[in-house]
Order: structure tokens, then C-alpha cells, then sequence
DNA sequence: GACTGGTATTTGGTATGCCAACTTTCTCGA
DNA sequence: TCGAGAAAGTTGGCATACCAAATACCAGTC
């Protein structure tokens, strides 16, 4: 018998689906698009993406098939696949939903986050507490999907986790607009603020309550000022 | 021209796509079969389903990449289609996650519904106000989940109606399995009908409260005595 | 009889071809 | 010149063919 143990193979080649790949390239073609800068809706051609991406129609449509569910794209049956602009109040109804799964992280992170999980807030986003971000606002605009990122993570939650990192593809560039309109930077970093307090001081309900009021402080914003989207 | 405005036509053919159809016979069979009934993981044949639909493999392999996207199904290269059994950890999260949207679907319900839109709640569930379901179960089963979707409607939000829809398939089993555990029943009741009161004051804190509670204490009914799921 | 190695079969992944419906372009007559 | 209609070109939906990996099966050896 040989000595199998003397033989440290590489773990596996683990190479992912042609599918799969497609469907990261896609999808980050149409997020780092613009969409509402172009006035028509954008249409995508099964067989240019394919020449393009080097694979066969098959595993594109697939990927675009998961893009459709996520609502992405829209099949229109011997028209194409477009790209979907969403309206204000389709924007406003996902933060709406947003709001919700965050602020029930935020009261879940109050029981389960450790110590130091919670001083990561602090310790990343240390940004929050100078006082003019609008010389960063790039920089800022980042730290702030992160913030919320960060507190839904540490709410250990992982169907709210998946959930929101959807719903974050759609509202990213709404959320980074609407930090530029008004005084809202600077209002937004108060309100950061006050929930790291929250949070720190495990107050389950003020802290649900202050990321529920953020959030949909920013649907409010949207509602209001988001006319642009249609 | 002919006076097409004559013409009362039937609103379209619109002959679903064989991808829908398979979708739905699929989402079908598999919510309708007791995954927790099974021992071994359920092991789908596409060659043997698009057989029995009559239908070739392409839209049946679409219809389960969705359905894989939805967490129903996991594909295993070369080894085969499985349907998911979620543990007991995974419920549970699906759990929070529902009640983070419902609470907040009875928030937006208080500002947003009519009265008329509410009186169905009392309307529509006079079973809430007799003493006792345990008669009765199959029926007040039906009439819970109708009562919490009723919730999540009068919140009139889409994204949060979509994502529920979903979270509902996965849960729906167990959240009648829980319903006939120890007295559960007679308290889901008393619970209700506290919610229809507080919509109906149209009060927002209280109502989001007490259908968050409501959710998270059969999230940790779950947790407490849902090994079997295991 | 157990084990090894190879071979046949199964199965999901991918490529390709065909079709019907929709668009665009061309054609021809008023 | 203009427009109706036909023809040609696109395009997504679906079916089918082929491939590689994984498994099952089998023969041969000790």
C-alpha cells in the first residue's frame, strides 16, 4: 500500500459554469451601467452577448433567465431582453423593504453581535465623525453602503443578508444620488452616529426604530425629490 | 379603417412560454410533496421531468434554474437537480425575515389602507372571535396564512408582497405544524385579533410591534421545538 | 471472495439548428 | 409621391445533439 498520506493533492479545481460566469459578467455590465441615464431602455442581443462572452446562447440565457427573477431584465418573446429601469415608486417600495430587513438586523445584532463586532463600527467608519464629508463625497458615498452593509451583517441573519444584497444592486445609485441633494450628508452621519450608540447600548427597540426612521427618512427623500426616475 | 373601437377582443392569447408552465408545475409539485417527510434529499431528473411534461429539457432546465434562484432546488454538476430541505436555523431566519417585512407591511398599513380595506380583516376572519379552532385546524390553518398575507396587501407594497410570496412557500409547512403544537392556537388567536385592533387605531408603533412579536415568537417556537426539521 | 482496473451508462453542461413571430426593407401600383 | 403589401432579415423559444464528468457495472486477478 502506498503511503497516501504522503501526497498533499490541491484541494480541487472547483472551476465554476460557464453559466455562472456569464451571470457575474452580466450582471456587473448592468450595474456599472448607468441605466437612467439612457432615455430608452436598453435592449441586450442573446447572440451578441454570447459572441461576445465567447459561450453559446444556452448558458447566457440561463444567466439571464436568474437575472429576470431578480428583476433585472424583462423577457419580451421575439422582441429581446431589455434592461428594466425602475420607477420612483419601485425604488421607494425597496427601500421601503430595505428599512424593514435592516432595522430587524439591527435588533437581532443587539442579542447576538460580540463586543468587538460592534466596535468594528466605530473602527471603520471613523468618517462619521468629522464634519464635512461633502470634500469625500465619493469616499463617503462608499463608507455608507458599507455602514449598512456592516449592520446587516452583524444581525447574523442570513435570508435578510441575501435578501438586501439584491435589493442593494437596484438602490446603489439611488442611495448615492439622494447624498448629494441638500443637507442630507451631513444629516446622515448624525443618524449613523445615533445608531452606533444604539447599538453599543443593545437598546433592541431604539435601535430598530432609528434604522427603520433612516431608512425610510431616505424613501421620504426619494419620493419627494426622486421625479428624475421616472 | 374599420372601427377597431367596435371590437371587444379577449385581452390576449398570451400563451404562457412552455419555461412558465414548467415553472409552475414544478413550484407545484415540489410544495405540495412533504420534503420533511423524506429521509434522503429528493434527486430531480431532467430527462424524466421534461419526459412526464412533454416539454424538452431547455425550458425545463430554465424553470429550474429560477426555482434554484428562489432556493428550491440546488444543481450539483454531473450528479444531478436536489430539492433543498432547509434546516431548522435556515426556518427560522426565513422567519425573522418575514416578520421584519410584515411589521413593517402593518406600518405602511396604517396610513395606507381605507376603512374599508381594513374592516375586511374582521370581515373576512370571523374564526378569530370563536373560542375554539382546534376543531377545526385545516380551516384556521388556511385562515392564518390568509390573515398574515391579508397584513402584507394592505401595506400595499410590491417588493415586500413579492418577497414574502416567496418566503411563504418555505414556510408555509411549518407554520402550520407549529400552529398544532401545545396551545399555540388559541394564542396565535388572542394575538390577531390584538393586530386588527391596533390597525384599525391605526397605530403604527403598535401595530408594527405586535406583528413583529407575533412573527418572532413562532421564529423561537421554532427554534425551541423544531429538531425535527433537522 | 474481495479488490483493482477498465468499460459502459447515466447525467448535467453546452453548442447548435430550426421555427414562428416580429421588424425592416423593398417593391409596385395608384 | 406615397402607401399597402410582400419579401427578407432578426430575434427569442424550443428541440436536439454532443461532450465530459460521475457513476455503475463487469471482468480479471490474487
Amino acid at each position: 500500500m502506498v503511503k497516501s498520506e504522503m501526497f498533499h493533492v490541491k484541494p480541487i479545481v472547483a472551476t465554476s459554469s460557464l453559466r455562472a460566469l456569464a451571470y457575474d459578467a452580466l450582471k456587473e455590465a448592468i450595474t456599472n451601467m448607468n441605466i437612467y441615464d439612457q432615455k430608452d431602455e436598453v435592449r441586450l442581443d442573446e447572440r451578441k452577448l454570447s459572441l461576445n462572452l465567447g459561450v453559446s446562447r444556452t448558458p447566457v440565457r440561463e444567466a439571464l433567465t436568474v437575472l429576470e427573477q431578480e428583476g433585472f431584465v424583462r423577457f419580451e418573446a421575439r422582441r429581446g431582453v431589455f434592461v428594466i429601469k425602475k420607477t420612483k415608486s419601485e425604488i421607494v417600495a425597496m427601500i421601503q423593504a430595505w428599512s424593514a430587513l435592516e432595522s430587524m438586523a439591527a435588533r437581532l445584532a443587539c442579542t447576538r453581535a460580540t463586543d468587538e463586532q460592534l466596535a468594528c463600527l466605530r473602527e471603520h467608519f471613523p468618517e462619521f465623525y468629522e464634519g464635512r464629508p461633502s470634500d469625500h463625497m465619493d469616499e463617503y458615498s462608499d463608507a455608507n453602503i458599507r455602514f449598512h452593509q456592516k449592520i446587516i451583517s452583524l444581525g447574523q441573519c442570513d435570508v435578510i443578508r441575501d435578501i438586501t444584497s439584491n435589493l442593494l444592486m437596484h438602490v446603489r445609485g439611488i442611495r448615492n444620488a439622494a447624498l448629494r441633494q441638500g443637507d442630507r450628508a451631513a444629516n446622515s452621519i448624525r443618524e449613523h452616529v445615533a445608531i452606533i450608540e444604539a447599538l453599543e447600548a443593545r437598546d433592541a427597540d431604539l435601535s430598530e426604530r432609528l434604522v427603520r426612521e433612516h431608512g425610510l427618512g431616505l424613501a421620504r427623500h426619494v419620493e419627494m425629490y426622486g421625479d428624475y426616475l421616472d
